[in-house]
DNA sequence: GACTGGCACTCGCTACAGTCGAGTGCCAGT
DNA sequence: ACTGGCACTCGACTGTAGCGAGTGCCAGTC
């Protein structure tokens, strides 16, 4: 049952050939390539174990071995290390995300960047709207019957709503409500707003009653409580390397679940910062990432998180040096976000 | 030289069967599907003209005939009509675009609706910043020398920038910046701003003019010079319909190019509304692209356009109902945004 | 007891030959 | 100007055979 260290290196071998090559790895050119100092039958016995274990499988009767997911969990829980960033990387990270003139802008490099450096598909949360505060709300005018209402976030997110007034209001009325909103709900945190915002309808004046009604329904509505969550994607692109190998043959799933952005908050949107989720094919819950991998992390200012990234893949990738990245990453883009 | 009637209809029967059945049309099964009344032998000379003309071409010896680019081209320009939406589509394109909350929520409602009506990949571009014009500029301080400058047009459309002043600036000099701003360039379009921003410094009293500086050089280098275009896809998983036929075998070039944001632009933001156009394959310009088709239109309230939208597909495309489709939807979103 | 060399076996891959049939071009006939 | 007939082409499919990478097992060795 036990492992020994040697069937363990042989693991090991087999997880970083394959992924290096894309072919099923055999006994022989095991031995050669990596100095394991036995034979390879000897080698053929271990992987028979490894096989009944489920670390790796062979995907026809005469051909090598290949990695099982199980394989692939083994191999990153416990027999691979975090490579370190060559320079070159770190320069290509810093580089990228200096210059960045908005939110917007910091969010679309970083996942430019990601897919880049990883050659995967990334995958970049905006930072979520329920773990941020308010810094300021806006309401500008439209028509005598329409505010447009604009609420900057500190984590740098702007949103802005369309309000419908029941009644046409003057102008130094716009200026009350401003005042008022922005008096009780500016440095509070989103997912604590709710009462506030009652508390806003009920206290006000009765000639500003009507408007505020309304202006506390799209707060709540549709910034509070469908808080909306965005994505970013980049390197679609790289779903099409190594052939139709990966994935076995078909991309549709993987595109279609890149395209629900519930989907893909579920998968990167939970995670703290300084922990790195892998989720490894069969892992997945979604169907259609059952070919996939997932490697993702929170970032943010500092040590809370605001918001996920990460990097999607073939199970067949380089584990040690995508965590790397996805790391280094995110806590640059926290940096980032800590000095605004 | 000159094509008769039959040679057409031959050619358009050779079109319709194609996309439908995504396979070589051979003389015979034609003469069986459409009513030609001419035998089999008389067709076979009409295509051995058309192929000459280069409107056919075959697969290999001894397969059916296939259409050219070109022949797409003569089928979308002299053979085929414009096809009536179904009720059915009528319907979605209603259904799908009530309750849009925003400008982000109308733009990503529309691109799914697009997707999902013509199977394709589509695309829609936010609304033009050089064409919008200034509803209001709003500064937010964030620190004593830090602003956020949001603008908001009357597209609908709310960009931000952090603004870095030279020196700190009292709370009174920001109303006053504000007001300042907001009365010269309220109202104006974008492509006309410069000078007035220019003036704007040259007139300022002096305590304000560092302030105004730094303001007006981000305002004009990040909105108006630099004016930021935005797109959103959706639908790529419809690339992988009809298996690896079309875009001969490969989807990479396809997707490189979707995620080109430059790219994408120039191919489809520069139609008018009400006038469709159509590129097929080789007419591109983009190599990448030179499998792909493309459907696109302009959008905006009224008879200006304010940005543009479209589709992407394998040359092998519906295009009359791709049109009929395109054409429709843009009018919808025209609509919704004059109401705004 | 752990490792190794040897050996028979499996099975996917490639090449090759043969058949089938959809589709063609051409031509003589109406 | 159209049609029926015919010989021809060539891709798709099928079956066979040989190759070779890789395996499992076993007897032998340190």
């Amino acid at each position: 049952m036990g492992l020994d260290d040697r069937k363990l290196a042989v693991l090991r071998a087999i997880v970083e050939d394959y992924v290096a090559t894309q072919e099923p790895v055999g006994s022989k050119t095991l031995v050669e390539r990596h100095q394991l100092g036995v034979s390879p039958a000897t080698v053929r016995n271990d992987m028979a174990v490894l096989e009944e274990e489920g670390y790796i499988r062979q995907p026809h009767t005469s051909a090598g071995r290949v990695p099982t997911d199980r394989g692939y969990r083994l191999f990153v829980d416990r027999l691979s290390r975090v490579k370190p960033l060559s320079p070159a990387e770190r320069r290509a990270i810093e580089r990228f995300l200096v210059g960045a003139v908005d939110l917007d802008d910091v969010v679309h490099r970083t996942v430019r960047l990601l897919a880049q450096l990883t050659r995967q598909v990334a995958v970049v949360q905006y930072p979520s709207l329920a773990r941020s505060s308010v810094r300021h709300l806006e309401l500008v005018p439209i028509s005598t019957t329409r505010l447009m209402l604009v609420m900057i976030a500190d984590t740098g997110r702007v949103e802005q709503r369309l309000v419908e007034l029941p009644t046409p209001i003057p102008a130094d009325d716009v200026t009350d409500l401003r005042r008022l909103v922005n008096e009780k709900l500016v440095g509070t945190r989103l997912s604590e707003t709710p009462p506030l915002v009652q508390a806003l309808v009920e206290e006000s004046v009765p000639h500003l009653r009507p408007a505020m009604t309304t202006l506390s329904t799209v707060l709540l509505e549709t910034l509070i409580e469908r808080h909306e969550e965005r994505i970013a994607l980049a390197g679609t692109a790289n779903l099409t390397r190594g052939g139709l190998l990966d994935f076995q043959g078909s991309l549709r799933p993987i595109l279609e679940a890149l395209e629900e952005e519930v989907v893909m908050l579920k998968l990167i949107g939970e995670a703290e910062p300084s922990t790195t989720r892998v989720l490894i094919g069969d892992e997945n819950e979604i169907d259609n990432l059952r070919a996939a991998s997932v490697v993702s992390t929170g970032y943010g200012p500092g040590t809370t998180s605001v918001g996920g990234l990460g990097v999607l893949g073939p199970t067949r990738m380089d584990y040690p040096g995508t965590i790397a990245t996805v790391r280094a990453v995110a806590r640059y883009v926290g940096e980032l976000l800590a000095q605004n």
